[in-house]
RNA sequence: GGCCCGUUCGUCUAGGGGUUAGGACGCAGGAUUUUCAUUCCUGUAACACGGGUUCGAUUCCCGUACGGGCUACCA
């Protein structure tokens, strides 16, 4: 068990944790719960905790764990303390932590803040048939077979007798528990209404509700930055550290708004991202079934930083008028404080704004290294200087990264197909000897860069009496086989003299075949 | 149903008792550009409703409506 008393956690660090449980991928808005967390860390200089909370065996997936720790990673959250990131208050995963669960359930009991309970979850499904408003709570736990109506001994003796048990909080009567969320404000809830939650299962693990009590105390937990869905069990929690003795030392409390559907009513949730065909997901998931597989926003082609940026943004706001954001600037104009209270509606056109931006900021060495796997994936090994000059030539026109290759890939390889319609009325065939000209012109040039390209373009359509307008569409179309792209003379540079001139003439034979 | 939370442009939000209610995304138009994109400019569009309190309420209070969450031996 955690030694409280020799840790050298000053009393006053915060320490705030990032809590999943493993039960399959995490979407985008556990990664904000996780980035709320680890700015208030590392702005206060505190630290940031990751504990796998595998509490329920029957839903707990291989893999989660390991995807979990990945997509932090990806994020640039990495854990200071958690399961393979060391730390002083582990072991970090709630099954390794079963016996100090029990060790505080069983003070419970004997303090008489919880007892015995031996009614099976099919007896307490038939009441709730029953009754769809019965709650095992003050008003029937004397009518219940448990450890108040049967007296301990007879509790124990039957646990003995291998009966299966729970241990419920004893939910005091008749109070109410005021909450002050960081967020929220006061927020109060009457006991009477609350519910004698399980705090140990009969299978020996804890429920949520205990283990992250006992955990956020042991681990010196100052600031629980949660999902909304939490607020209502939190007045058991506060039961529970006042059953326990914590109270005094009790972290401070924040709910966060829940993101929202694109479309649609309520939460996002998972089949939100294939339904619509975007990501929900920081990285991909490869699962048994196909159906159940994912991709995330990093092979969608999102930089983690405007992922980061993005999510830090829907649902909270530093007051001011700035937008790009990088962890650094996150970090230091944080506050719970301006977390905003209504759910945020995910917006993915905002999103790629954002990784355009991005892209368009980052240098071109660091896009190169970026793009080239996608390039390598089409047979293609460029040289660095090359792949680097055309990240130059296409940033400013991408918004993920596979738009490098779906808008670029003619620097690489042959034109797939010609859009003539831009260029039908201007290419006649009469005029093929004059444009035979102006390759002329490029093929003899000793030095093929921009300013000796649009000098010889001049001059050729100064001579030829020629319009930019009946000229460049025409090479565009050439060369890119679409009307789309970077500045003409650009390509061609890049594509070298043979490349450019072998190619323009191609197409100019096809387009006196095909117009 | 019960309990809890929320409600400013289509979306993310700023603001806050007296403002032309600000910004961003999106959309529309324009300028620049050989094209696309970038950049710049302009436009579009909001305080859910009803009562209070107040000289004055979008801002405070109460209701209503609507939205959300919880209501498991799941987290």
């Amino acid at each position: 068990m955690t030694d409280i008393s020799k840790s050298t956690t000053p009393a006053n660090k915060v320490r705030v944790r990032f809590a999943p449980s493993p039960t399959g991928v995490l979407h985008i808005g556990g990664i904000r719960t996780a980035l709320y967390n680890y700015l208030l860390a590392k702005q206060q200089g505190g630290s940031f905790i990751l504990r796998i909370e595998d509490t329920d065996q029957g839903r707990y997936v291989p893999g989660a764990e390991a995807y979990i720790a990945e997509a932090l990673q990806w994020c640039g959250m990495i854990p200071d303390e958690g399961p393979g990131f060391g730390g002083e208050y582990g072991p970090y995963r709630q099954s390794e932590r079963k016996d100090i669960y029990r060790h505080y359930a069983l003070e419970m009991i004997e303090k008489g803040t919880a007892y015995y309970a031996f009614d099976t979850p099919e007896a307490l499904d038939a009441q709730r048939q029953a009754d769809p408003n019965f709650k095992y709570g003050a008003a029937v736990r004397m009518s219940l077979e448990n450890s108040l109506t049967l007296g301990l001994e007879e509790a124990e003796r039957r646990i003995a007798a291998g009966a299966p048990w729970v241990i419920r909080l004893k939910v005091v009567e008749n109070e109410t528990i005021h909450i002050h969320d960081l967020i929220r404000g006061e927020v109060t809830f009457q006991t009477s209404e609350l519910d004698d939650k399980v705090l140990l299962k009969s299978d020996g693990m804890p429920t949520y509700h205990l283990a992250n009590i006992v955990d956020d105390h042991l681990m010196k937990i100052t600031h629980v930055i949660r999902g909304e869905e939490w607020l209502p069990s939190t007045a058991h929690h506060v039961l529970l550290y006042r059953a326990l003795n914590w109270e005094d030392t009790m972290p401070q409390f924040a709910h966060l708004p829940l993101i929202m559907k694109p479309v649609g009513n309520g939460k996002l949730s998972k089949r939100d991202g294939a339904k619509l065909g975007i990501p929900v997901f920081p990285i991909s998931w490869k699962a048994d079934k196909p159906e159940d597989a994912v991709v995330g926003f990093r092979e969608y082609g999102f930089l983690p930083d405007a992922v980061v940026n993005f999510l830090a943004l829907l649902g909270w706001s530093p007051g001011t008028e700035q937008e790009i954001f990088s962890m650094e600037e996150l970090s230091s104009a944080f506050s719970i404080e301006k977390i905003s209270k209504s759910g945020a509606r995910f917006d993915f056109d905002k999103a790629k704004w954002f990784n355009q931006q991005y892209i368009m900021a980052r240098d071109n060495a660091t896009l190169a290294a970026m793009v080239r796997p996608i390039v390598e994936a089409h047979g293609h090994q460029p040289e660095a200087a090359f792949l680097e000059a055309f990240c130059g030539l296409m940033k400013e026109r991408v918004t993920v990264l596979p738009e490098f290759w779906d808008n670029g890939y003619y620097f690489f390889e042959e034109v797939h197909s010609h859009d003539l319609s831009g260029i039908a009325k201007k290419w006649k065939k009469e005029q093929r000897p004059v444009f035979d000209l102006l390759l002329e012109a490029f093929s003899v040039l000793s030095q093929f860069d921009v300013e000796n390209l649009k000098a010889a373009t001049d001059q050729f359509m100064a001579q030829n009496e020629l319009k930019t307008g009946d000229v460049f569409p025409v090479l565009r179309v050439a060369l890119a086989g679409t009307m789309k792209g970077p500045a003409i003379f650009d390509m061609m540079a890049l594509l070298g003299k043979a490349a450019s001139v072998k190619r323009l003439q191609n197409a100019f034979d096809y387009f006196d075949q095909a117009i």
